[in-house]
DNA sequence: GCCGTTTTCGGCCCGACTGTTTTCAGTCG
């Protein structure tokens, strides 16, 4: 079975969890635990970089020792030193850490002392009474266990962005309204755009004697407050999305803000810097000693260590402190950059407008183009085009930009890619199109290789302009299909094809480190809102956030051209 | 266990809240 970084990443987590169980150097702990995070990061498997040759030491965070074990575990698929941890220890008593209010040393305690290795036990153990007489905890404590683990076992889920700007649309406008209340602020990894948030961090600047506090653990979405002090308070709303709220005075704002924005790795990052300059950073400003010397804006603290204001997008610590440092920071892509969009459906297929109603929304939204991409006839259950309608809409969209002034419609298609890498629809009606969006929407799991055939032999079609989402995963639903991703990437630049950055909140695909690769590869890529209706094209804003996580510049996106501009790119150079 | 524009040894981010204590350990973000 070929090792993976993910199986390598995940057997120096479970070191690191036995490690604290044991109350291990917390520093080696940690050790494992970044070189789980580099290796889970890496664009590359470490195993093909063994087989080149190349040295694993290079690696942040990975020294001799772990380059050894990365080694060991890829050559043998076992690593010695787990082997013998689990044999002190049974592998399941880590995976207690996992239920909130569990650290390691109550996990060893209740091993120990009761015996406790599997949640089961722990939670027999809590409804028994028996972990109250354990010293240290008590009562109060056993009773969190109870419910953490009724909680855990129901669902420990993260939350789609789009799903999580609704409850924290409602919730910010509910605390702005409290008396005293000054700015407030969505932080954490809401405000850097992950695809999915595991809770909300808001951020307020208030009035010492704002009553916002009891307002937010009062409001009515609120099913239960796990922690409420005077400057922080953890509440779970009805929904499950947990929501932590943190108060800071006005001053403060911009310290506060950056410390609750994240990512943790990049905080960490940056208050080691500081602490090399003499400097410590926390949420209430940086200081010399005792002296304050910023605190107001995010971009005063970066300044304090001779940084440039680096936007939350780019903060989980990969490369962009480095990058800020030498001054190439990307100047990233707005939403405001967008032309235009090529993606969309109608209710000529599985959409709910017309051309004329998607035409309008569009236009309203200040784009310029949108390309009509229905789906094609392989697609049965979203209605797909064959030659003959996907004829007569032709000639509709003719008369309509006939008539509409000031958006245009391109003629495209959503073509299925079938299993051998043809095309759905022949040649004859993809030669009248102004673009070829192709797709794949079945035989999601073939193997990588036959699965990248299929794509790059699409890709070698000369009507082939655009791969709509291209790994096909949805979020939290349907893992991508297996691909090489790097060699799709290469290919399309042969090939003068570009890919597609789905701004569905489902989607989001490219991935973020896919854009990067395409970045680096020179392929433009296409955020496009794959509109069903006309109040989709609001999602342009989630596909615009992925693109800036993934690096992407005005010019490293395809519509932020102008339409001349783009019909030039679009003729396929052959 | 990693790392070095002060260091190859001695550092390694920082503070709030809870519960069980009787001054603080454990956990979390």
């Amino acid at each position: 079975m070929p090792i993976h970084n993910a199986d390598i990443a995940a057997v120096f987590e479970e070191i690191a969890d036995h490690l604290e169980i044991q109350g291990a150097n917390p520093f080696r702990i940690r050790a494992y635990r970044n070189a789980a995070r580099t290796l889970g990061e890496l664009p590359q498997e470490a195993r093909a970089l063994l087989e080149k040759g190349e040295d694993l030491t290079r690696l942040p965070g990975i020294g001799d020792d772990l380059a050894a074990k990365v080694r060991e575990i890829v050559d043998t698929g076992r690593c010695s030193l787990l082997e013998r941890l689990r044999r002190e220890l049974p592998p399941a008593v880590t995976g207690l850490l996992q239920i909130p209010g569990l650290g390691p040393k109550r996990v060893k305690a209740l091993y120990h002392d009761l015996e406790v290795q599997t949640v089961e036990q722990l939670y027999r153990a809590a409804r028994d009474g028996r972990i109250r007489a354990l010293p240290g905890f008590g009562e109060k404590t056993e009773l969190n266990i109870l419910q953490a683990v009724e909680a855990h076992v129901s669902q420990t889920r993260r939350f789609k962005l789009a799903v999580a700007a609704q409850y924290a649309g409602t919730l910010t406008a509910f605390l702005q309204a409290v008396p005293g209340v000054d700015q407030v602020t969505v932080a954490g990894s809401f405000r850097r755009m992950r695809e999915t948030v595991g809770d909300l961090d808001i951020l307020v600047t208030a009035a010492a004697d704002s009553p916002v506090m009891q307002h937010f653990t009062a409001y009515d979405e609120v099913a239960d407050v796990l922690s409420a002090g005077s400057t922080r308070a953890s509440v779970v709303l009805k929904s499950d999305l947990q929501v932590d709220l943190r108060v800071v005075a006005q001053q403060a704002y911009g310290a506060a803000l950056h410390y609750f924005t994240g990512s943790k790795a990049h905080n960490i990052a940056i208050r080691r810097l500081a602490q090399k300059l003499g400097l410590k950073i926390n949420e209430y400003g940086v200081f010399r000693g005792s002296e304050r010397i910023a605190s107001d804006s995010e971009a005063s603290v970066y300044k304090c260590v001779g940084l440039p204001y680096i936007p939350p997008e780019l903060r989980e610590d990969r490369g962009e402190i480095e990058a800020a440092r030498e001054g190439r920071l990307p100047k990233l892509v707005e939403l405001s950059d967008l032309r235009g969009d090529l993606h969309a459906h109608t209710k000529a297929t599985d959409g709910h407008d017309s051309l004329r109603e998607m035409a309008l929304a569009v236009k309203g939204l200040g784009l310029h183009y949108l390309a009509i991409t229905e789906h094609s006839r392989r697609l049965t259950v979203a209605h797909g085009l064959d030659p003959l309608r996907l004829t007569r809409q032709c000639d509709e969209i003719d008369r309509l930009n006939a008539e509409l002034d000031g958006i245009t419609l391109l003629k495209g298609i959503e073509v299925d890619i079938l299993e051998d890498g043809s095309l759905d629809l022949p040649d004859e009606v993809l030669g009248r199109l102004d673009l070829v969006v192709g797709a794949v929407h079945s035989q999601f799991h073939l193997s990588r290789a036959k699965q990248t055939e299929r794509i790059l032999r699409a890709m070698d079609h000369p009507y082939f302009t655009l791969l709509a989402h291209p790994s096909g995963r949805l979020i939290e639903q349907r893992a991508p299909y297996d691909v090489d991703m790097l060699r799709i990437i290469r290919h399309a630049r042969d090939r003068g094809c570009f890919l597609e950055l789905n701004a569905h909140p489902d989607r989001l695909d490219l991935l973020d480190s896919h854009c990067q690769m395409a970045k680096e590869e020179g392929v433009l890529v296409s955020v496009n809102s794959d509109a069903h209706s006309s109040f989709d094209f609001a999602n342009l804003r989630y596909g615009v956030g992925q693109a800036r996580r993934g690096w992407l510049e005005k010019d490293d996106v395809l519509n932020t051209r102008s339409l001349a501009a783009l019909r030039c790119l679009l003729k396929r150079t052959m």
